[in-house]
DNA sequence: GTCTATACGTGGATAGAC
DNA sequence: GTCTATCCACGTATAGAC
């Protein structure tokens, strides 16, 4: 098993469990392999597996959900691309979003300034979008944000109500939350 | 010290850390208690020191949140009350919510039909407000619906951003929100 | 009720054979 | 690279004195 396959198994434990809930015996599960393979791959343990699941997820997003924002098609139909691959992202909102998980407790002081960084790069990505659509910067920035915490939050709603229907309803509503009609 | 004052310094520790985060020691050092103290209140050990932190948060979220919602004034100041009264829950969006923090990993087997209820409950108000104002049933619903996901995505943000601004504006724009305009 | 002391499992991590 | 065996600290939980 290569490393990036590795790290795509334990990518779904950490969704799962978050940080803390994540103990090495569900990793060796989730991979196959015992716990002192996990170590040859990640000499730091835990924290480093982390981290790297981070990368990895943000790589992934980078190419699937800000790529096709970043396109040279219109501002609408980029938008409208970029919900359609947070859609898959999620798995229709039913995954937990890695950022908001490792964001808190002891995983906060580990990982925060990483998840920060995607995050802005998120937005800034939205922003920019706006830009081009004719919209006042101070504007996009606002939309933008709004963006992020409606998808954040669907996903928290769709977990918890064990429903992922308003979770599509509001990526099916992102282009007119950004782009305001 | 007193039940209740306990599981409100216990609250603090559940919040901060999530579940798997909290542990006896932490839980004992923000009470002041000893761990077996700790176990002469709550037999049940954490799990039932968890229970009890949701029991006692959802009281009050009724007693500071719902309350004004459905008190006898005009649809929009009681949701303006509302707001204010968020505002102070969440700490000024400094405090993560404990029903989204309790639905991840092992706490989501013990406490996700609790926490259910009580977003239900939330979800349920609101509508009833968006009726009185005339709203229709299904669009009542999809607006209470966005106002949690607006709140819970805003305390997402706040917290990775580590910057409340966004949750302060969310907050500001929830009466336009639920009402629509 | 609160403490000290302790039992027992599991967590993260390492050694060393193959 | 992967395994088995093992280490040590810490986690939950309990016993029993005061």
């Amino acid at each position: 098993m290569s490393k990036e396959e590795a790290i795509a198994k334990l990518i779904q434990v950490f969704r799962q469990y978050g940080y803390e809930g994540t103990t090495l015996a569900k990793l060796s599960k989730a991979t196959g392999l015992g716990k002192a393979s996990l170590y040859h791959y990640f000499p730091g343990g835990k924290a480093e597996m982390g981290e790297a699941v981070l990368e990895y997820a943000n790589k992934w997003f980078q190419t699937t959900v800000l790529k096709p924002l970043q396109s040279d098609g219109q501002p609408e139909a980029r938008i409208m691309a970029m919900s359609q691959q947070i859609n898959k992202f999620y798995s229709e909102g039913q995954e937990t979003c890695l950022w908001s998980i490792l964001s808190v407790g002891e995983a906060q002081d580990l990982f925060n300034s990483q998840i920060q960084n995607s995050l802005i790069t998120w937005i800034d990505a939205l922003i920019q979008v706006l830009i081009e659509a004719g919209i006042e910067v101070e504007q996009a920035r606002q939309r933008s944000e709004d963006a992020i915490i409606q998808v954040q939050g669907a996903l928290i709603l769709a977990r918890v109500l064990n429903n992922n229907s308003p979770f599509k309803r509001t990526l099916a509503e992102l282009p007119k939350t950004l782009l305001g009609k």
